[in-house]
DNA sequence: CAAACTGAACCTTAAATTAAGCTTAAAACA
DNA sequence: TGTTTTAAGCTTAATTTAAGGTTCAGTTTG
């Protein structure tokens, strides 16, 4: 997720930031109040973290300017403890959640994490479908010509990611934030051995197709020398 | 259903608690009027208990709050007996229905089934049934093959939330929610161990049918690795 | 001009490593 | 007390690594 987080104190800033991005997070730090405002009027992040109490603007003032502009990301905002009357102004100026300092860094997390999925449980999870390959995130499984077939965990978060944007060729470095949440760790071969495995079993299920989709069944995945990979793209064009 | 109780009388709170538990609800207790208020603006409760008298605000400004900020969970009220214009208030207010301590447990339960049928967006509390399994929220039990099976509360829960959605994989998480409230304090290894139970209560079930579902009784609850759980799907392909 | 060469990108497989999940008993809770 | 949670050792599956093999595009050489 792309965070904002708003916090004058920058030693606990800067070690939340830390900690938010070993989650796989994107962070932007503002320290200061008038800059946070624009900030949120100007970017569309996924979550705004922001300390009540700033320099030049305080958060309530804000995070009201920012929901009166129809900003309507998730704010989880930070109180001192005990701040029961500023906790209750800002649910009412539109927060989604509260904590009151000092917190644990778990609890933050934890937070972050629950107030991101309630925001994500909103998007679609609608099975996916691509010529006879359909994918069904909910119920977990892929079916190709309506078998189904069973993918390891990796293969299948690639695999969706490739239905979802059928023509698109992804890079490596996208397929490892996507399908790893991150680029750092991930080794080239990790990738490659991921796609060959994933595109085997793909290749098995094809054959047991009574229709003929492609020439060459192992060739569901292309590989763009240089560029990434993609669904085959006689795929998406026979298929009405 | 997911209440929220607020009584500061910690010895009733959590007795109510036990009894609403074990009526197979998820329970989060607080005993001080303005923590209960925040939890209100932040959660999505299915029904809210609350006692009038509170320790730092009384019941109908935390309730009057919640309504103009359009939280629509039905509330039910406790009042001291004899209390009429409390009664009344709390009815303006936007309470749902009222009771006058002291009450019997009983009757409580009686008001809260009461409650939770009346509002529209409650989950529908009748009998589900999934191949041999059949379950009955109101009434309490599980039975298989025909044989009723004690199990305990979480254990419960959590085969009432395999059972009501029985294709769709859940997540550790969507289970810690959804069985324990939240997510916060939930081990993994608490979830891992509470499906162990589960399983090994209707592994026994099974073994003692006529007739034979499953290959390996021990797979009535199917781990999907590294996304979650989900009843084993040919207890839905076959019925029906 | 074409055959051979070269280096980079990519593929494949099996072994090694790491992570996820299971189970039981004991501790903690209520 | 009965229930829930924690802890520890265990089992099994998924992932990564490693090593050698291909393919491709561009370049050199016969």
């Amino acid at each position: 997720m792309w965070i904002l987080l708003v916090e004058d104190e920058k030693q606990l800033a800067s070690s939340l930031k830390r900690g938010l991005e070993e989650e796989g997070h994107v962070v932007e730090v503002v320290h200061d109040g008038e800059e946070a405002e624009l900030q949120g009027l100007v970017n569309d992040y996924d979550m705004v973290v922001l300390d009540w109490r700033l320099p030049n603007r305080d958060g309530k003032q804000i995070l009201e300017h920012w929901r009166a502009e129809d900003r309507t990301f998730p704010v989880l905002m930070l109180t001192a403890l005990g701040d029961l009357d500023h906790k209750v102004a800002g649910l009412d100026a539109g927060a989604d959640d509260y904590m009151g300092k000092p917190f644990s860094f778990e609890e933050l997390l934890a937070r972050v994490r629950a107030l991101g999925r309630r925001s994500s449980e909103m998007q679609n999870n609608d099975p996916v479908s691509v010529g006879p390959i359909e994918l069904d995130l909910r119920k977990h499984w892929v079916k190709v010509c309506g078998i189904k077939r069973s993918l390891r965990p990796k293969e299948f978060i690639l695999l969706e990611l490739l239905l979802n944007e059928p023509e698109t060729v992804f890079s490596k470095t996208q397929i490892a934030e996507r399908v790893w949440g991150s680029a750092y760790y991930v080794s080239d071969n990790t990738i490659e051995a991921t796609i060959s495995t994933l595109r085997q079993k793909l290749a098995e299920s094809f054959e047991e197709c009574e229709e003929e989709f492609l020439e060459d069944n192992s060739k569901v995945i292309e590989t763009i020398r240089g560029a990434g990979y993609r669904l085959n793209s006689n795929l998406t064009q026979t298929n009405e």
